[in-house]
DNA sequence: CAGTGAGCGAGCTTCCGCTTGACTT
């Protein structure tokens, strides 16, 4: 199998020969993670040696197709390049030891790695004897009784992953090479890739599409004794009220100002609020985007060192467990001992019974829920050895683990109806008070950086029926109706996992993906399509419908488990995905018309040469700005983002020498060393009038700045108030599980 | 803190999913 860096191997074989010293035969663990690999050989023992695979060894080359479309589909695998050096010493490990136990994750990749390993070890020694083992949890009994089991590998699941494998590749190297005959070199499209970035395209669409209308609210303050009430109009002529202008909110207003307010109904309605399950990487990345403005890949990273460990005193301390996964499952050692912290600190809020939650259907469950390792390492006991961030990704971890164990809390919800008559008796309207109270606090005592306005109540009217109000004064406001929000990192994860695109580990990546082809910017959190999103877009919708719906990733998911359940054979089912769309592709590649020179994307620019209007370009390195007039005018620039405070000229993006980190400086350099690391936003200080940055930091997170050093505006807001600023808070929080 | 684009050329780009460092500043 792994056939062509075996052979320079076999050489290194032989002179290396007997193992040299006395060392006791052991048993030989290969499981996928390093920090894994730490853990498990601990709970093992000095009998057992654990070591990381670090994900698959063996897979297709990246230069070519590789899969052989006239015979069977076969792939050609070879080792990854880089990983030469580690597959070696696994091998020489093997080799050494009295038996191999593959422990990589019990997933179809999982599986595969298994596969390839054992392919790889038995190329080089048959003496060994190796099996597959698996955990889904990485606690000392689930290891033993999975040393305990060692099976065979499921070959069936191997083919499905290979299943996946090639079909992944059959379609993104034929679409991409015909997107760079169509439209531009460098280009990408697949399974995944493209129909995010649809998802992101169509509703882009919605967007221009949304015509804003004008309606208005009326609310009204009530005097009650010495208290006042904010009340807003839900009813009108027995109506709900839809109200288009001024005028008529002040039609009404005019009739009942001086009508009698009298308390006309009183409900009272109490709910119970339960607690959400712990953190899936979905999740978590959807909660760190709301909460704490992070991006998914910012997640990761953090998540990753928690992951890893910190410093703790004077040894290393993974904090979480694994950071990719789509379960909520817990393990029971971890469930006794969230009892037993709970029962110490908040025993009243401990159910008699441990809480259930379902893990999802599309789950491949190899790994538990993240959550903390050690419950006892409160968020406030550790906080010295974190950073702002780590600290903070950490504790909505372990609020939200803890909180899952925890009674449902218990609302109180009471709502109040004000009649009012119009003067002259014939019409009448309905102004409503709502006001909330926790009866019940359960988990609520727990959360604090995950709990919300609503979660901490608002304040709870003292009214009953019958009850005579006064009117204090009217506010009625003008709205406008919003159209629907622009995907950001958060909603286009839980779009995603709710149509089973991508995985785990993959959500982080396809964005940056998209991010990196220049398919899609982000503005103020949004995923805004470009000119070359919306094309590539166009042209894929255009000839390959049924290949970039995310129908046909659901559709491949249903075969790949015949495929596992051994009813379906997989070159089978690739043969009868691949014959129509080669055929598509050679019809495509033919007969349409290349897309290049369309391009460039006007612009108000004039050119300061010729006077013709620059147009928006994609180049190597990004978006410029040339001269619409070329050949004869090759005049081209950066695009302004920002009026240098220094000199008035413009502040332009800049790519540094050494690894092209992105940087922002003045056009007139070097007359003008106007520099910033920060990129500006598009809006000025409403202080000083300079412009203002997106700033990132490890003390304060993500802010708005202004660039001003002597400005001081917005120089202590956080992230948190940020998120929920930027427009885009009206988008549920996360996937409704209410 | 350069220069980017299109025509002849020449060779390269690309997928998804599993894992970390090795790079810079």
């Amino acid at each position: 199998m792994a056939a062509k860096t075996e052979k320079k191997d076999k050489k290194m074989e032989k002179k290396k020969g007997a193992s040299k010293k006395g060392q006791a035969k052991k048993i030989l663990v290969i499981v996928e993670s390093p920090t894994k690999a730490e853990t498990i050989e601990k709970y093992l023992g000095p009998d057992y040696s654990v070591k990381a695979s670090m994900g698959h060894l063996i897979d297709l080359p990246k230069s070519r197709l590789a899969i052989d479309t006239e015979h069977n589909f076969e792939p050609e695998y070879i080792t990854v390049r880089g990983r030469a050096k580690l597959l070696k010493e696994l091998q020489g490990d093997a080799k050494k030891a009295d038996m191999v136990l593959l422990a990589s994750d019990i997933d179809r990749e999982g599986e595969a790695i298994a596969w390839h390993l054992k392919n790889a070890i038995t190329a080089k020694t048959e003496k060994v004897p190796i099996q597959r083992i698996s955990f889904n949890e990485i606690t000392p009994q689930a290891i033993r009784d999975a040393v305990a089991q060692p099976r065979v590998i499921d070959e069936a699941k191997v083919n499905a992953q290979k299943a996946r494998r090639v079909l992944d590749r059959l379609v993104g190297y034929n679409l991409s090479p015909l997107l760079w005959k169509k439209v531009k070199n460098g280009l990408s499209a697949g399974r995944v890739q493209s129909v995010a970035l649809r998802i992101i395209c169509e509703r882009e669409k919605e967007v221009e599409n949304f015509i804003p209308e004008e309606y208005w609210s009326l609310e009204a303050d009530f005097k009650v004794g010495k208290s006042v009430y904010t009340a807003q109009l839900v009813s009108w002529q027995g109506n709900k009220p839809e109200l288009h202008s001024e005028a008529e909110v002040n039609a009404i207003t005019g009739k009942i100002k001086n009508g009698d307010y009298v308390v006309s109904e009183v409900r009272e309605t109490d709910k119970t609020v339960k607690p959400k399950p712990p953190f899936t990487t979905s999740q978590l990345q959807q909660t760190a985007a709301n909460r704490l403005g992070f991006t998914s890949r910012k997640t990761m990273q953090v998540a990753q060192q928690l992951y890893e460990g910190v410093g703790i005193g004077s040894s290393r301390v993974g904090l979480i467990t694994y950071m990719r996964t789509d379960s909520v499952r817990v393990s029971q050692t971890a469930l006794d001992e969230v009892r037993a912290w709970l029962g110490q600190n908040y025993p009243k809020e401990l159910p008699p019974v441990p809480v259930e939650y379902a893990v999802g259907k599309k789950a491949q469950d190899a790994h538990e829920a993240i959550r903390p390792t050690y419950v006892t390492y409160t968020p406030d006991s550790i906080k010295e050895h974190l950073t702002r961030d780590q600290l903070r990704l950490y504790t909505i971890i372990w609020e939200r683990f803890v909180s899952s164990q925890m009674n449902s809390a218990k609302t109180r919800t009471l709502s109040a109806d004000i009649s009012v008559s119009a003067d002259d008796g014939a019409a009448n309207g309905i102004f409503r008070i709502t006001g909330t109270k926790i009866i019940e606090k359960g988990f609520y005592r727990l959360i604090k950086l995950l709990s919300t306005k609503e979660e901490k109540g608002n304040p709870y009217p003292q009214l009953k029926t019958g009850d005579r109000v006064t009117i204090d004064r009217f506010h009625p406001e003008q709205h406008f109706t919003q159209g629907p929000p622009r995907y950001t990192d958060a909603t286009i994860v839980r779009t995603l996992e709710e149509k089973g695109i991508g995985r785990p580990s993959t959500y982080a990546p396809i964005i940056s993906v998209l991010l990196d082809r220049y398919y899609v910017t982000r503005s103020n959190r949004q995923l805004v399509p470009t000119l070359l999103g919306k094309m590539i877009n166009d042209i894929l919708v255009e000839y390959f419908p049924h290949y970039v719906d995310s129908g046909f990733t659901a559709a491949m998911e249903t075969k790949l488990d015949e495929v596992e359940e051994s009813q379906m054979r997989w070159p089978d089912m690739i043969r009868e995905f691949w014959a129509p769309f080669k055929a598509r592709v050679d019809e495509v590649g033919k007969t349409v018309e290349s897309f290049k020179g369309s391009l460039d994307e006007p612009t108000d620019y004039v050119c300061e040469k010729c006077g013709k209007p620059l147009v928006k370009k994609l180049g190597r390195f990004g978006f410029f700005l040339a001269c619409s007039g070329f050949p004869e005018c090759r005049n081209t620039k950066s695009i302004p983002l920002a009026k240098c405070p220094k000199c008035g000229g413009d502040v332009v993006a800049r790519k540094t020498k050494g690894r092209g980190k992105e940087f922002y400086g003045c056009t007139n350099y070097p007359d003008c060393d106007f520099i910033s690391h920060f990129k500006p936003i598009n809006q000025n200080c409403p202080k000083c009038g300079q412009f203002m940055v997106e700033k990132y930091d490890k003390k304060n997170g993500s802010h708005k700045v202004c660039i001003n050093p002597d400005c001081d505006y917005l120089h202590s807001s956080d992230d948190e108030e940020k998120a929920e600023e930027s427009g885009v808070s009206r988008q549920p929080e996360e996937s409704g599980n209410e």
